[in-house]
DNA sequence: TTATCACTATACCTTTCGGTATATTTACAT
DNA sequence: ATGTAAATATACCGAAAGGTATAGTGATAA
């Protein structure tokens, strides 16, 4: 493994387990094996690494979900695809996953959240059109679209987080479970 | 006001800006115009004062909870009351609030979640209280109060999120839909 | 009047922070 | 072989971190 890689993979950790303010450069560089002009020679700075680690991971998340989106039988395999390509990303990426929660719920002044927020806008925006494409078939959701996307997003990620401190287990049937308390709530 | 209180104060504005770990205890001896003795005398470590911040605020918001809860007419109204509860206190106390959310999705080894986690799981666990009582009236809800709990505090401070950032207004129309997009689902 | 105690300031501690000036090594193209 | 550029190390920078030793204040109780 180069430093490069090195470095981008134990600050991943560090950030994820210890937070970004809390992770010293000097820390990184220790676990990395190597000294702080190297990561400084790669990423130019601290919020240089920070930027570097989430361009290097966030597209896949992105495109975990334009996928799943795709398969738009109706609008429950539909949510329960999305679901699914979301909690096995961040299975796959727990690390990441992990820094993504913490980043996006970080204050609004803190470089965490200022490097993850467009990331964040964007997924949103994903989530939001899914809902517009999927109007024609249901149409008393008009102008819900954005709501649904916040809360639709915001329910896979507190299953997630509840996934990633093992306290459930998201397999086909928890997800359906999910979706359909999403879609027909807790009365049905 | 007195050195004590006005240390409480400045941090927690401080705190919810920037983050615990960003802010610096001689900022905020700077704020309130004290020393960093004071602090100390009074708080002992920087710790001590986001203690002495939690325990201060946070009975607030569990008794506003609880209080809610009592208005059991039906499930319905009931968690509207809650809902309205916990937004009428995050508007009163926007900045611990803020606080709050953060903390509470900070890493595990931080300081702020280590501090605040003990109180969010007494909140969740009233909550759950809450779908335990109400199973008298809907009997098959069995076994699911912990989800259900879990999911009702994730989509409250969603909402609560977006008001803090004055992306929507928690007003009594608002309140509704999110409670019965919680009930009923996005179905109906 | 004096002893006590809560409170506050000056000045300092050590450690770590993010970052860098400089030199050297490594690798590779000419 | 040699020039060049990327990669890495040693040693350092000033600033700020959290925290404290010491010396006063002011009020209050004996």
């Amino acid at each position: 493994m180069n430093s490069k890689n090195t470095i981008l993979q134990v600050s991943l950790e560090l950030f994820a387990a210890q937070g970004y303010e809390a992770t010293g450069v000097q820390e990184i560089a220790k676990r990395a094996n190597i000294t702080k002009p190297t990561l400084y020679h790669f990423f130019g700075s601290k919020r240089g690494l920070l930027d570097a680690l989430i361009a290097l991971h966030y597209q896949g998340l992105q495109d975990s979900l334009s996928t799943a989106i795709r398969y738009d039988k109706d609008l429950t395999k539909t949510l329960c695809a999305v679901l699914k390509a979301l909690s096995t990303f961040a299975m796959q990426n727990k690390d990441f996953y992990r820094f993504v929660l913490i980043a996006s719920h970080a204050s609004p002044q803190s470089e965490p959240f200022e490097a993850i927020a467009p990331y964040i806008g964007q997924s949103l925006q994903t989530l939001e059109d899914m809902f517009k494409k999927i109007v024609v078939h249901h149409g008393n959701m008009r102008g819900r679209h954005q709501r649904y996307a916040f809360t639709l997003w915001g329910m896979m990620n507190n299953y997630i987080t509840l996934a990633l401190s093992n306290q459930l287990t998201l397999n086909e049937e928890s997800i359906f479970l999910a979706v359909h308390q999403f879609s027909h709530g807790i009365y049905s």
